[in-house]
DNA sequence: GTCTATAACTAGATAGAC
DNA sequence: GTCTATCTAGTTATAGAC
């Protein structure tokens, strides 16, 4: 295995769990077992060693996610909510088969993105990767045409608020609801529970 | 103004802008214009001040929350969810009449305090603040009894997340609903929009 | 209570030997 | 491409004069 991959794999584990600020290189050389210049050697600096982390999960992600999306969008039926929210459902879970923890370790670095470092994520995400956030919007307006363009800006945020809240602190959920209720869940279990709630989120009344 | 005002005036506002990592006692001591050495005379250490910020923001809202939510538990008739989260409002807005910005510095702490510093900041709140917890479950309970407690882990959790994610950015929120919509809103127009999406959320379909 | 000075440590980044 | 050694600059925290 190569240095740069063994320092992706551990800086995207350190990055996951304890954000972007709160890892030091020092972490994740050690972790990798490999020397601290090798970070600055192939990637340039933390930031860029960052960016590399995310683009990795976005490559294997967005084409996938991309056309699920535009297969809705071009289907004579208008889908409901629920199967625009269930498109990110097998791309996002088929980044557990790119990685082990695949796809909560991407939903942990997302949530990261946008809080720690003051949105410099959200512009890198939308910036490389807009395809997926058009997609998404005019799958969302076929689903919901009585959703106006700000409402509908309002409601995919909160969106991916919940989204994104939820996966930060899956594990510490994952636990809870082993101890407290007895219950087996996994990353997919926490998805599957999130989806009916953002879709009826997303369908609410809209009062104006 | 006290010097410990001081400190506490600046350094909330850099922690609800920066995250706790991400802003040094230097900052803090320039911004408040004291020594340094200050902070951790009037405070101890870092970790202290942060837990002092968080206790002069919960100790002018919980008792407001605890009885407007102790109020809905009492009623004769049922509440909708809508009612539950609108009681969230005036307890919220009213830390506007506190401190300037008050509402969405308080709101962005709390979203800070979730991501950063792997939940330390969740047990504060939960050891130090018990009642606003039970107050509100008993509430949604009331309001929606078909849901078990399972199911209202789950849907609190994803309500929290939503809340606590869209005032931790509602600042850039908000510039984008000036510029892409030429809509002047404030902090209490973004809690208004978020709370149908909320109620609708928690209120979706069971799906077993 | 407030200051200066500094200790003790950690951070990201790099020069240069191999 | 990988290493050691080190630089520069940042961090929290504290000792001790005033």
């Amino acid at each position: 295995m190569s240095t740069k991959t063994k320092i992706l794999d551990a800086a995207e584990v350190l990055f996951a769990d304890k954000g972007f600020n709160g890892t030091s290189l020092r972490e994740i050389t050690s972790q990798a077992e490999v020397n601290l210049a090798a970070v600055n050697y192939h990637f340039g600096s933390k930031k860029e060693l960052i960016k590399a982390v995310m683009s990795r999960y976005m490559n294997e992600l967005s084409p996938r996610l991309e056309s699920a999306l535009n297969a809705l969008c071009l289907e004579e039926v208008k889908p409901t909510l629920i199967e625009v929210f269930s498109a990110f459902l097998e791309p996002l879970l088929h980044l557990n088969s790119f990685k082990d923890n695949g796809t909560s370790t991407f939903l942990q670095l997302l949530g990261r993105g946008y809080t720690d470092s003051q949105g410099f994520l959200r512009w890198f995400l939308t910036t490389q990767y807009p395809g997926v956030f058009t997609k998404f919007t005019q799958a969302v307006q076929k689903a919901y045409p009585e959703l106006n363009k700000e409402e509908m800006f309002w409601r995919l945020h909160f969106t991916m608020g919940t989204i994104v809240f939820t996966m930060s602190s899956s594990d510490a959920l994952i636990d809870i609801a082993q101890n407290d209720f007895d219950r087996q869940v996994d990353i997919a279990g926490v998805i599957k529970q999130v989806i009916p709630y953002v879709a009826a989120g997303v369908a609410a009344p809209i009062v104006r």
